[in-house]
RNA sequence: GGGCCUAUAGCUCAGCCUGGUUAGAGCGCAUCCCUGAUAAGGAUGAGGUCGUUAGUUCAAAUCUAACUAGGCCCA
């Protein structure tokens, strides 16, 4: 027996009672399981941090990680999904800190790196329930038992593989490198996280001014260089002065002083009495010395630094196109230099951001705070021109808020530039959707690729597994595993954190070694992922490359810089391989103003209290039905979420309840569909919802196997919209005729919608998880089944019938443009009439419709259809040249043609259809390459074109037509009132009709049977009586009660 | 400063790759119809200098260039 469903469904909390379903039955285990042998399909699920609950993006990625792996999984593979998390690095550790009141590195010294790490460890634990909780609301299935953390210690072991890999292949170094440093953090931190948190603020913006040290070209010993700096506290450590040298460059008198200014600055002197003495292109200053304003530095590195160099990023948009220059102090500073071949470098500042005692009047000065007294002292020293703040864009430290700066740091490196090529050449073998990431955005950014700086001087991470000989530098150690740090230091571990590896030593021949301090980069862990989660190689290692590459991974935009790329330069680095062979990329999530979605702003909807209202599967159609699955922003709104439940969502299942509902009613069971009547002696419209839904598992599944989720699921919702809006609407009263009536007709359609939706379920069961598992349980009825355990559909060709659809097509525009007319003429669709008439005088058209006849008639409520061939009756023809066919043959003619076109009389136009074309001035023009269009020859509002064919309406009442329409009226009203008064629809009910019209009296008499059938009555009675309700133009009762 | 993306109806977006003379949908609005699957459905209508400018072309929303504005990533 079908179940009776209750129509006011609440989504969210069936989707609660479904989960609850799957856990009991341990579906997830059980679809893994019944593949265990199946070929396997790799997916990598990238890692989290688990801080803060997951916002949309994080609910989005999670979608599309589900659809994806769920679909490969109904094809019949082995998809592996664990959770992973990459619970090491800078967000937890100031999470804990904050907790902890821990301020900055010193105080976590202090409070124990043990115990610190410690807490860190628990902290992650909390985070992930809220994860895990919000998973299983979008319906996610993911392994969270079977997960890996990147704190485990087989990830930490295998990561260490990875980095001795790298190092063995000479691919790790150590060097300066000018970094984003916060001072407050005392760590250098990557640019992405420089680039969080830009203010703008006021800032000192000087020119100042050295002396020439020498005559060199045009420059006169004694000259001042005019030199720009928005950053005073770097000038004790410059050691040039960068010009460009395409710029041209004026030598200014002031007073008695001569000045060096790029001539398109000239405007900064404006106020200043000066006169142009001569000018030179920066090309000729190259090389020139100056006298640093800073003595302290100057011995040991006069003759090797303090010259004029050149760089690219100078320009004359500001300052005076002379830039000062401290290698230890800016990024581009530093190549710079190291491009003019100047390798000094000096750097007065301590990792606390304080100048150290290296500087007279500086000492223990925080950079920032040194600014003013620098200046006082180059105005002291004569060597300040002019002064002012101005207002610029700044980075900050996105944790502790400080102001950031850049530092030259001993930094560990990985050598990506020496592989970026082969990176380029092997991304070309991995399929991005959408294409433009990966063929554009990702393949430009592989290839300008910069050295990626690994180390951070934090604690909780992964430890840089290198132990350096402690009276040289050079003498270095790298370890690859927990074994192999046991025969070198005799201490064995099965931890791999700080706090467990400081202490260890390495003793050999005497020399005493000991690890290098810093922690790995948290994205080098999330990279190393493929090997961290299989501890690779050391487990695992017989299959492992079974499930490498991943088939399959998908994250935002944002991972093209992150987990996209880290994942590629590990892979290309340790395999010669790409790390995955298909990506998906989607788009950001943005609020529905069109910024950020900001939780201090509070400009989006909480997704938890969301997915509360409207449920997993509205939230995942929403979103996997946006601009977001083609790389693109979209605008999260709420209103969409609703919209989505209401057009898909609600449909879908109210397809589902009618059938479960009548079929109830009817008593039909699973048993009796089958012997329902094979598909080819079922109606057309049965064959045709078949047929259709035949050609949508085609296409979804070409789509899904080439990842064009954006691609499917709009087939998807268009053929909701066929089964409710035309299969179901259309046959409804197949559904409730009377049982003994035609009972082989009705168990047809039922048996075609309990297929159409068993199928069609499970081709959207990865899309809609939980409506899907429903509607299969109501259809169904087994035991412990699931859904997402069958097999997906594949389409069968046999039953596809193009022609068919085609003819629906046909059908439909009639139907649709007959409406109109009815419209127009203010005719409703109660009203029966006489009949319509198709002109054409194309036969293969008319055998098309007459086969859909049926159809047509029902739909329109007509009786008949005639075709006329006399279609000069009717409308004639307009013709123009069918402009992208003929325009690249014919170039500027084309306008000729078309004016030539659009004089032709009527009988000339008829003799072009019949010689199937004509000849222009030379060139031959087939049929095909002319736009005909059908012109109405009068105006009627029963007449219209439909492309090639017109209809007309027999808009003609008579008596009888009219009788059917009151007796089509009277059911309604019926069965309106059967509706208010709460009657069951299988209740039968007394009729009492009361009236004393004539017409109505007519109508009943012919009608009553239909009326009866209709109404469920088993008795109907006529009383004449005067009543008080108006239909149509006079007055009738109708009085039901339940027999 | 660089790379990539976006700009079309009041709002959200198709169409652009491959140029073709009537630029489409959904929402909203207005009017109407239908309803014993309906937190529904359907129809009709109003609403567009296709971001700006220049170019290529017989023909530009579509191709090219510059510009403007926004986004993402990088510097």
């Amino acid at each position: 027996m079908f179940k009776r469903i209750d129509n006011n469904i609440d989504f969210a909390e069936n989707e609660n009672k479904i989960s609850d379903y799957w856990n009991e039955i341990n579906a997830f285990e059980k679809s893994l399981d019944i593949r265990k042998d199946s070929k396997i399909f790799r997916f990598y699920d990238g890692p989290p941090f688990p801080t803060g609950s997951p916002h949309y993006g994080n609910l989005l990625a999670g979608v599309i990680k589900d659809i994806v792996p769920r679909y490969w999984t109904m094809r019949g593979f082995f998809v592996e999904r664990r959770f992973g998390w990459d619970v090491h690095g800078l967000p937890i550790e100031m999470e804990v800190q904050k907790e902890l009141g821990l301020e900055d590195p010193q105080d976590i010294d202090d409070y124990g790196i043990d115990k610190f790490n410690e807490a860190c460890r628990s902290q992650v634990q909390t985070n992930t329930e809220n994860w895990e909780k919000i998973t299983r609301k979008i319906g996610r299935w993911v392994d969270f038992e079977n997960d890996y953390k990147t704190m485990d210690v087989g990830f930490m072991e295998s990561v260490w593989w990875v980095f001795k890999e790298l190092y063995d292949k000479g691919l790790i170094y150590k060097d300066y490198k000018v970094l984003p440093y916060s001072w407050a953090a005392s760590t250098p931190l990557s640019n992405f996280e420089a680039n969080m948190d830009y203010r703008n603020v006021e800032d000192p913006s000087i020119f100042f001014q050295l002396e020439a040290r020498n005559d060199f070209n045009d420059i006169r010993k004694g000259d001042y260089f005019l030199v720009w700096t928005t950053t005073p506290w770097c000038i004790p450590a410059n050691l040039a002065i960068a010009v460009g040298k395409d710029i041209n460059y004026s030598r200014v008198k002031i007073d008695s002083q001569y000045y060096w200014i790029a001539t398109e600055r000239l405007q900064e002197l404006d106020s200043y009495d000066y006169s142009v003495q001569g000018s030179c292109d920066g090309e000729n200053m190259i090389g020139g010395e100056y006298i640093p304003a800073y003595s302290e530095f100057e011995k040991e590195n006069i003759g090797k630094a303090f010259k004029l160099i050149h760089s690219d990023d100078t320009n004359t948009g500001s300052g005076s196109g002379l830039v000062s220059q401290a290698p230890s102090y800016g990024e581009s500073d530093f190549y710079c230099l190291k491009n003019a071949g100047i390798t000094a470098i000096v750097d007065p500042v301590t990792l606390a951001g304080k100048f150290d005692q290296s500087v007279a009047g500086l000492e223990d000065l925080n950079v920032k705070d040194a600014d003013n007294v620098i200046i006082k002292q180059l105005d002291e020293r004569g060597l300040l021109f002019s002064s002012k703040r101005e207002m610029h864009s700044y980075p900050f430290c996105w944790r502790t808020g400080t102001p950031l700066i850049y530092k030259a740091i001993p930094t560990w490196f990985v050598n990506v530039e020496k592989i970026s090529d082969r990176m380029v050449e092997l991304n070309s073998q991995t399929h991005w959707v959408p294409g433009f990431i990966g063929e554009k955005r990702f393949s430009n950014w592989l290839a300008d690729a910069r050295d990626w700086a690994i180390s951070r001087n934090r604690y909780w991470g992964s430890c840089i597994p290198i132990w350096i000989n402690d009276d040289d530098p050079d003498d270095i150690i790298c370890v690859g595993s927990i074994e192999q740090l046991k025969e070198l230091s005799g201490v064995e571990v099965d931890d791999l954190h700080k706090h467990f590896l400081d202490e260890i030593k390495i003793e050999i021949n005497g020399k005493s070694y000991t690890r290098t301090p810093e922690v790995l980069d948290c994205w080098f862990e999330s990279g190393s992922m493929p090997y961290g989660q299989q501890h690779y190689p050391f487990e695992n290692s017989e299959n492992f490359m079974d499930g490498f590459p991943a088939d399959f991974i998908a994250e935002g935009l944002d991972q093209t810089r992150g987990w996209f790329y880290t994942l590629t330069v590990l892979a290309v680095s340790l395999f010669d391989s790409v790390a995955f062979k298909n990506c998906i990329t989607t788009g950001m999530i943005l609020a529905e103003d069109g910024r950020k979605m900001s939780k201090s702003l509070k400009n989006y909807p909480d997704p938890e209290d969301l997915l509360d209202k409207y449920g997993g599967d509205s939230l995942r159609a929403y979103l996997i039905n946006s601009p977001v699955v083609r790389g693109e922003p979209l605008k999260f709104s709420e209103e969409g979420v609703k919209l989505v439940t209401r057009n898909v969502i609600l449909p879908l299942w109210n397809s589902f309840s009618f059938f479960s509902n009548y079929a109830n009613a009817d008593n039909i069971t699973i048993e009796e569909l089958s012997k329902a009547d094979p598909i080819e002696n079922r109606t057309l419209m049965d064959q045709w919802i078949i047929s259709s839904l035949q050609s949508l598992i085609k296409t979804v599944n070409e789509k899904m196997e080439n990842y064009y989720l954006y691609e499917v699921i709009p087939p998807l919702i268009g053929f909701i919209d066929e089964l409710t809006n035309w299969y179901v609407r259309t046959n409804r009263k197949r559904f409730w005729k009377e049982k003994d009536v035609d009972d082989i007709d009705k168990l047809n359609a039922f048996k075609t919608l309990h297929e159409v939706l068993f199928e069609f379920s499970k081709t959207m069961a990865p899309v809609l998880p939980f409506i899907c598992e429903e509607i299969y349980q109501g259809l169904v009825q087994k035991q412990n089944s699931s859904i997402h355990l069958e097999d997906y559909p594949e389409a069968n060709d046999q039953i596809i019938n193009k022609k068919l659809e085609e003819q629906i097509v046909i059908a439909k525009k009639i139907i649709k443009t007959g409406r109109n007319i009815r419209l127009n003429l203010n005719l409703p669709n109660k009203q029966p009439l006489e009949k319509i008439s198709i002109i054409s005088n194309n036969a293969s058209l008319v055998e098309d419709i007459e086969s859909v006849k049926e159809i047509i008639l029902d739909e329109l409520n007509l009786k008949n259809i005639v075709y006329l061939s006399e279609v000069d009756d009717w409308y004639r023809y307009e013709c123009k040249p069918d402009f992208s066919k003929l325009g690249p043959k014919l170039g500027s003619e084309i306008t000729n043609l078309a004016n030539f076109l659009n004089e032709l009389e009527q009988n000339e136009i008829k003799e072009i259809i019949a010689n199937n074309g004509l000849s222009y001035k030379q060139n031959k023009i087939s049929l095909n390459d002319l736009d005909m269009r059908l012109v109405k020859l009068e105006e009627s509002k029963s007449h219209e074109i439909i492309e090639e064919f017109s209809i007309n309406l027999d808009i003609q009442i008579s008596n009888e037509l009219f009788y059917e329409r009151i007796s089509r009226e009277i059911v309604s009203i019926v069965q309106k009132q059967r509706k208010d008064l709460k009657f069951d629809i299988t209740d039968r009910i007394k009729l009492n009709i009361l009236t004393d019209d004539e017409k109505a009296k007519a109508s009943f008499k012919l009608f009553n049977d239909y009326i009866a059938k209709e109404t469920l009555a088993t008795e109907i009675n006529l009383v004449e009586k005067k009543a008080t309700n108006v239909l149509l133009d006079f007055k009738l009762d109708t009085v039901i009660e339940k027999t």
